[in-house]
RNA sequence: GGCGGGGUACUCAAGUGGACAACGAGGAGAGACUGUAAAUCUCUUGGCUAUGCCUUCGAAGGUUCGAAUCCUUCCCCCGCCA
């Protein structure tokens, strides 16, 4: 059995561990578990680390759990945030935490003939506690002294906005979870991304305590990008795994936009790819890095894990598409394939034809406003068609319509958006 | 509960009766250069029927020719004390 330890330093998703020995701790096949936060109804790019650190462990012969967190997500994870943050209601953590259960479900093999993942919600045993049972019984456990020393409410209470009892007490409930695995499900090892570190520990502390047994906790590391950025976001929205809030498309785009120095450390952290193989990749990214084919390659692996082989199909030839230049040529039927996956809006012919092409960018919810088109016509970057639009006063004429029916609108070299004319 | 500090646009943060749609920085969008990269430079960043009009400075009232700025009440946050 191949050590996962071994495998998580050599691809970049070791950070830290708890103790020395979790290395051979590990040799032998164990249980695992990370938690996901039902802050969103669906995982987002940062998360994928995580997961990709949960598929490694079950590759190597451990069972792995994952953790929806209904219960804490109601609370709300202090660690690594400057500000407290607004609460969910029930309904949408039960809702989150349904959509997480469904993108972790895509990720993780639950069918595995030795080892199949699970997926739990904490609130199956967090839900159920009392007030008073909960302090009588963990609280006692945990000293004032130590959570106080605690970096995350450290940083917190020496800042402007502070830290409600509600928050500080986040850590207890992540001890719990992990309690609890070890005494329902044999586990012995948590990961998370490097905040997690406290809340973590807190677990390990709790299990040593009451059940005098020793657990381990293994972080991975934040990813950020080469300018310092945190991993995941495009154009300032966060990328999401579901295909609902982030087209294939646009998640293909994602990753192939990738920096040259970045893209090979993402080959190792986000792809199965041979570590050969991505050395491969980087010698050829600086032989002729126009080419751009590791940033292809590490798009075309992650697109395909998370949306399969029909998700990818339709990144890939919308992109060959929308970045070869001209539409001349292409039937209404096509731009429709190609564009599935693109934003798009239906207006009435009225509003289309004769229409000013702001009118319509607006309309189509390309632009946030009359203004804001405006300003893009002026600075050059409204497109109808892939032909830039010369001037404010220009209009979207019938015969711009391709096939009488759609119209190509882009904003930049690469936000795209279809218009449809309805009836 | 008492005392003090604070709430300004996406964020941070100036502004303490008119020249304020509100300095500056970051972020974001666009352009140029490129390789759908990075770096750099430039422009933009409340809305509109647009040399003007409308709506914004925690909320609601009030004073004033005129309020982000002054007054009153309320809400929220921070700190110290109880």
């Amino acid at each position: 059995m191949e050590n996962v330890l071994d495998i998580m330093r050599a691809r970049g998703l070791f950070d830290d561990c708890t103790n020395p020995d979790v290395g051979e701790k590990l040799a032998e096949p164990g249980v695992v578990y990370a938690g996901f936060d039902p802050s969103s109804n669906s995982l987002q790019a940062g998360n994928f680390v995580t997961i990709m650190a949960l598929a490694h462990f079950q590759r190597c012969g451990h069972k792995v759990i994952a953790l929806a967190g209904g219960a804490t997500g109601m609370i709300g994870d202090p660690s690594g945030k400057t500000s407290e943050r607004t609460l969910l209601t029930q309904e949408q953590v039960a809702a989150n935490t349904e959509g997480i259960r469904e993108n972790l479900s895509r990720f993780l093999d639950f069918d595995h003939p030795t080892v199949p993942a699970v997926i739990v919600n904490n609130n199956d045993w967090l839900g159920e506690f009392s007030f008073l049972d909960f302090l009588r019984d963990i609280g006692k456990h945990f000293r004032m002294g130590a959570m106080l020393g605690r970096e995350s409410v450290r940083a917190r209470l020496a800042s402007e906005s502070g830290m409600s009892f509600t928050e500080f007490s986040y850590a207890l409930l992540q001890a719990y979870d992990f309690l609890h695995l070890h005494d329902t499900a044999g586990c012995r090892f948590q990961i998370g991304g490097s905040d997690q570190w406290g809340n973590i520990t807190a677990g390990i502390d709790l299990v040593r305590k009451l059940r005098g047994e020793e657990v381990y906790g293994i972080t991975i590391p934040l990813v950020c990008d080469s300018a310092g950025q945190k991993f995941g976001k495009s154009e300032g929205n966060a990328v999401y795994l579901d295909a609902r809030k982030t087209s294939p498309y646009d998640f293909y785009q994602f990753f192939f936009r990738t920096t040259d120095a970045d893209v090979a450390r993402f080959l190792k952290i986000f792809t199965f790819l041979s570590l050969d193989a991505i050395a491969e990749l980087e010698a050829g990214l600086k032989e002729s890095p126009e080419q751009r084919a590791a940033q292809r390659k590490l798009a075309e692996e992650v697109t395909r894990a998370v949306h399969g082989d029909a998700g990818l199909n339709v990144a890939l030839r919308a992109s060959e598409v929308l970045f070869g230049g001209s539409i001349e040529g292409l039937s209404a039927t096509d731009l429709a394939g190609i564009f599935a996956d693109v934003p798009s809006a239906e207006l009435p012919r009225a509003e289309v034809a004769g229409a000013t092409v702001i009118d319509v960018a607006t309309a189509a919810g390309l632009c946030q406003s009359k203004g804001a088109a405006r300003r893009l016509v002026q600075s050059g970057g409204l497109y109808l068609n892939n032909v830039r639009v010369p001037d404010v006063e220009a209009t979207v004429n019938p015969e711009d319509l391709v096939d009488d029916a759609v119209a190509v609108l882009r904003s930049g070299k690469k936000n795209f958006h279809l218009v449809k004319v309805a009836g």
